[in-house]
DNA sequence: GGAAACATTCAAAGCGCTTTCAAACCGGCG
DNA sequence: CGCCGGTTTGAAAGCGCTTTGAATGTTTCC
């Protein structure tokens, strides 16, 4: 059924039907009833192409899919999607995922943008001086970075106060006694690893105490890494009585570890793991529970869905948009008092 | 820039330009250079929308994303995609996620068809008789199936073989003496659960065993179900001596509830958990290793992207397409002989 | 030399929608 | 009665591309 046929059962133009179905005022009351009864009883649909062209407007939102092994080796990933997808199923907007070789992912959000296939895009993982943030500023193409570059080009983005957290986090574990705190961290090409880095140093600091640089590790964040690198920090003498973990699927190798050597979590040593409200892992379900710096990548992903739209079909100003979220520290089990020498 | 731009600056008409790109043989070989140069000097890209319009082909393949918890609650979903990409990615095929919720997801499919906004779709997670399967032939919308759907109606489907690589598992099990062998299986209204099941349940048949009721259950694939149902288990007298594993995921939670009961992995107990190959859940970094049944999840979304091509730009029959793949037996240190009693 | 065959190009139609601009119709008013 | 403002509808012009059918040269062959 196309808008013609449709108009045509209708003895009405194409114009009438058209502006019936968008809501626009000048058409009768009755009128309106009679066509959307019509559409609805037809099951019409528009031509998705069709009023693309004709509107200049897509309705989709793109993402560039890094194809490569690594990049997207996380959990977190389909979780914004998620996240994304509940705020843009209210107004039928699609997520259209452009693959790409990490390579050229350039490329492929230039041709995302000068094929208009997009309104926006959203930028994910971004590194200190992004040149993607470069490249959609001079397209013209609007986005929402989900993170922090530290790029002078003014832009929108969300991120999670990442040095907060783990500053908070850090100054939990000094107030507990601990004072060897290793910090296996994700990779420090992430601005968000960067960040939490220095939230840890500024609590180290702000409490007199010297930074052990032999506690502090990176890597991809695999429960394989967080097993490695806490393995590697237990046998230092004396060994660290605390970790901060950079994810949830860190941790669980962490404790891998810690049960190999023998320790006992929450007892022997302490550990706080940063937390994206991953479904399937639960910090309340680990044993023991997981004391956790918490945000929901999730939450995130609509918020970021939220404010494309406010930018796309209300015009808000990208350059307005720049939202700091706080993390909250939640203790559980695996936090105690630090164990005497 | 435009076609008609770009055909004007050249001196020839937008057909012989939109031939020489589209690679038409009807194009003078020293036109085709002038254009291909052109085009690329001006970074010309056709309007995606007027070309999807004008050719009836949108050039992206779609995916229901349902945004319920629970349902793409694993890191399965992403390799997948990433496979898809993967493949994709030559032609310059998008993805188009339709976010939707559990309930709605019939009228987002055909909303998608209706729309004509993809030239294909993928079903993930069929169920027994998959009403999806119904509503996308009748729509005549292509699709290929990834897991397995006892829908009556022929369709195209690619799934792993869920049976044999469980009774492989099963009866290598069997050969090492355990007869008490626990199943830590995926929810049964997906067919690859039930189809594992069956596979157990075959092996123990043909070598005469007994199947032990309680010791068979199922749960989301989380962590956390692995873990309470191993712990279910392990309080049973006598106990298992061996588990088989429908995730990774689960297997590290059914490993905790191992360590817990003070018994030793491939030792007290034995494990074979199903691999996905999921990048962050290595069962070589395992320790000990993981034997597993091994099948590449982003194997199967290249493939299925090779597939979908197959359909929409070839013209294949889907219903020819059928396509069951084995199962590798991956035997590592977390298989042992039966302990005595 | 002219017809036939081929190679190459182009004008224009059409894909299915939105939107501009004009027209039709209405009751009310001077 | 003619005109006006307001309401409602429609014809037609795009949006930027592909593709049909025709036209223009160019060779080739009797």
């Amino acid at each position: 059924m196309r808008l013609k046929e449709l108009a045509l059962h209708l003895g009405l133009s194409q114009t009438t039907v058209s502006r019936a179905l968008n809501g626009y005022p000048e058409v009768n009351a009755e009128t309106r009833r009679r066509v959307l009864d019509a559409a609805r009883h037809y099951d019409y649909r528009p031509n998705a192409s069709a009023r693309r062209l004709a509107t200049g407007r897509s309705n989709a939102i793109g993402i560039v899919l890094p194809t490569d092994r690594n990049m997207l080796l996380d959990p977190h990933y389909v979780e914004f999607q998620a996240g994304l997808g509940e705020r843009l199923m209210k107004d039928e907007i699609d997520i259209v995922l452009s693959p790409s070789r990490a390579g050229d992912e350039l490329a492929t959000y230039r041709r995302m943008a000068i094929s208009s296939r997009v309104d926006a895009v959203i930028l994910s993982s971004p590194t200190f001086n992004d040149p993607r943030i470069a490249l959609l500023t001079e397209l013209g193409l609007p986005f929402v970075v989900h993170g922090r570059s530290e790029c002078p080009i003014p832009h929108a983005w969300l991120d999670i106060d990442n040095e907060g957290a783990f500053r908070h986090a850090t100054k939990h574990l000094l107030d507990l006694g601990h004072r060897r705190i290793g910090l296996i961290n994700g990779e420090t090409r992430q601005t968000f690893a960067v960040d939490r880095e220095r939230g840890l140093r500024q609590a180290l600091a702000d409490h007199g105490v010297a930074v052990n640089e032999s506690l502090i590790a990176e890597g991809i964040m695999t429960d394989e890494t967080g097993y490695r690198i806490t393995a590697r920090f237990l046998a230092q003498s004396p060994r660290p009585t605390a970790l901060l973990v950079s994810s949830m699927m860190m941790s669980l190798g962490a404790l891998r570890a810690i049960r190999s050597a023998g320790l006992e979590l929450g007892r022997d040593i302490s550990m706080i793991a940063h937390d994206d409200v991953i479904p399937f892992l639960n910090p309340d379900a680990m044993v023991p529970t997981m004391s956790t710096t918490r945000s929901s990548i999730r939450a995130a992903g609509t918020r970021v869905a939220e404010l494309l739209m406010e930018i796309i079909a209300e015009g808000r100003a990208p350059t307005s948009i720049h939202e700091l979220w706080p993390v909250d520290l939640v203790v559980r089990a695996s936090t105690g008092p630090a164990p005497r020498d």
